[in-house]
DNA sequence: ATATAATTTTAGACAAAGCTAAAAAATAAA
DNA sequence: TTTATTTTTTAGCTTTGTCTAAAATTATAT
C-alpha cells in the first residue's frame, strides 16, 4: 500500500498537527523526520499526488482525511505493539518505542485486529495514549499537565507528554507511575518547581518535570 | 545491521543451500527471489564483498559462516513469529508464513529472547520445522518422507515440505495434521499414490501428497 | 569436436529516497 | 519600503536494488 517512509512521514504530520490548527512547516517536519527539508518537499509532493495530504507551496501541509485514517492506523498499530511489548514480554516503557516503530509497519489487517482481541482491547498504550480503534476513533482524556495545578490540587497520573528513555527511567527511579494520585503540596512561582506527594513519599519536582506529565483531576 | 534485501537472498541461499551440497546457482536463485538473473548478480557481488557468502563467477554461491549464522537467526525469528501467531493470535498454519516474512526482519535481540521465553521455548514451528536456539544451533529431526514407507510401516508425522496454503488447506481438510499417527496399508507401486490409515479413517492420497509429508518412524 | 543452447555476467538505465548548493519566496528588521 | 534573514523550493547528484539487452562463459548435443 505505502512505503515505510511515506508511512512515517503521515505519521510525524499526524503528531505535528495536533499542536497546532495550522499546516506542518517544511523545516518542523525536516526536525521530526531528522532529514533536511529538501527532501521533505519532495515526499510531501509525493504524498499530495496521492491525495493523503493536502499541500500549497509555501504553504505547509495538513493531512487529508485519508492521510489522518492511514496515519491513525499507524497510531493504533505502534501502540497495540508496545502494550504487547510491556504486558507479554516484560519490556519497560522507556523500551518499547524503538521496537514499535518497526512492528508498527508490518501489514496484516489479521495480525492486528487479532492482536487487539489478544490484549483484551486495551484503550491506552503503556505512557497513557490512547489507542485508535479499527476504525479510527479514541477519545482524547480530559487530562492537563501537572504544571497546571495549583497547590493543593490533586489528581490521577494518566499520562506523560515526553517518552524519552531518560525522563521514563528518572520516574521509574522515584516510583513515579501511571495510575498514581499526585498532590501538589507547594509550588514555587518563581521556577515552577514543585513538591508532590505521591503515594507515601513527598518529592520535589523541576518544571522539567511538571510540563511533561498529564494528571486526570 | 543488513538491508531487507539482503537479508531475504542469505535466507534464500540458505534454503537452497540445504538440498545440494553444491553452490547455489545465479538461476536457482532468481527463482527463488522472484527476480532477474542479473539483479542476483550483482546482490552476490556485494553480499560476497561482505564476506557473507563465498562467490566465484559462473561457480554458484555458497553462505560463509558469518552468513550462516546469519541466515540462521533469520530463520528462528520467522520460525518462532509463526508459533506465536498459531499459539497466541489463533492463525492457522497456511496464514502464518505472509506475515513471518515481515515479522523475521524486525531488529531486536531482546524482542526474540522474550518472544522465545513467552512461548515456552519451542522446539519446533506450526510446520514441524526445528527452531534454531539463539546460537543457531538445532537439530534436524531423523525424519524421512512417507513416499519412502513401505506397505505395513507406520509413524508420526513431524512436518510437511511444502508450506503451500492450498496444500496445507488440502490437510486440513483430510484431517491431516501434525502429531498424528500414519501406517501405510497400501502402495500403489505404478503411480506411487498410498492407501494410508490415520486417526480412524484411512485415505487415498497421490504422490504429491506422499512426497511433502515427513514421517518419523 | 564443434555447433547450439542455456546460463551467467556486464553495461547502461530507472525509480525511490535521500543529499548539497543555489534560487525563489516569505518574513522580519531597519 | 527597501534590505536582510529565514524558510522553502528547485536542480542536479548519490545510493540501493531493480531492470533490459548484449556479451561472455559453460553445458549439451550432434
Amino acid at each position: 500500500m505505502f512505503s515505510l517512509s511515506e508511512e512515517n512521514y503521515l505519521k510525524a504530520i499526524f503528531h505535528l498537527q495536533k499542536h497546532s490548527k495550522a499546516g506542518v512547516s517544511t523545516n518542523a517536519l525536516a526536525e521530526e523526520m531528522q532529514t533536511k527539508a529538501s527532501s521533505v518537499t519532495d515526499m510531501v509532493k509525493k504524498l499530495s499526488d496521492k491525495k493523503l495530504v493536502v499541500y500549497k507551496k509555501y504553504q505547509g501541509v495538513y493531512l487529508s482525511e485519508a492521510g489522518r485514517q492511514t496515519a491513525l492506523q499507524i497510531v493504533r498499530k505502534h501502540r497495540l505493539w508496545e502494550v504487547f511489548l510491556v504486558e507479554k514480554l516484560d519490556f519497560s516503557w522507556d523500551e518499547v518505542h524503538e521496537v514499535a516503530e518497526e512492528l508498527e509497519h508490518i501489514k496484516s489487517e489479521k495480525l492486528i485486529s487479532e492482536l487487539d482481541k489478544f490484549l483484551d482491547y486495551p484503550k491506552r498504550d503503556p505512557h497513557g495514549d490512547p489507542i485508535p480503534d479499527a476504525k479510527g476513533n479514541f477519545q482524547a482524556a480530559n487530562k492537563t499537565l501537572l504544571s497546571n495545578l495549583s497547590k493543593g490540587e490533586k489528581g490521577t497520573l494518566v499520562g506523560v507528554k515526553d517518552t524519552s528513555s531518560e525522563f521514563l527511567k528518572y520516574l521509574d527511579k522515584n516510583d513515579i507511575a501511571l495510575g498514581k494520585t499526585i498532590e501538589v503540596l507547594d509550588k514555587e512561582e518563581f521556577d515552577g518547581s514543585m513538591l508532590i506527594q505521591i503515594g507515601d513519599r513527598s518529592l520535589r519536582v523541576s518544571t522539567m518535570v511538571t510540563v511533561n506529565i498529564y494528571i486526570k483531576i
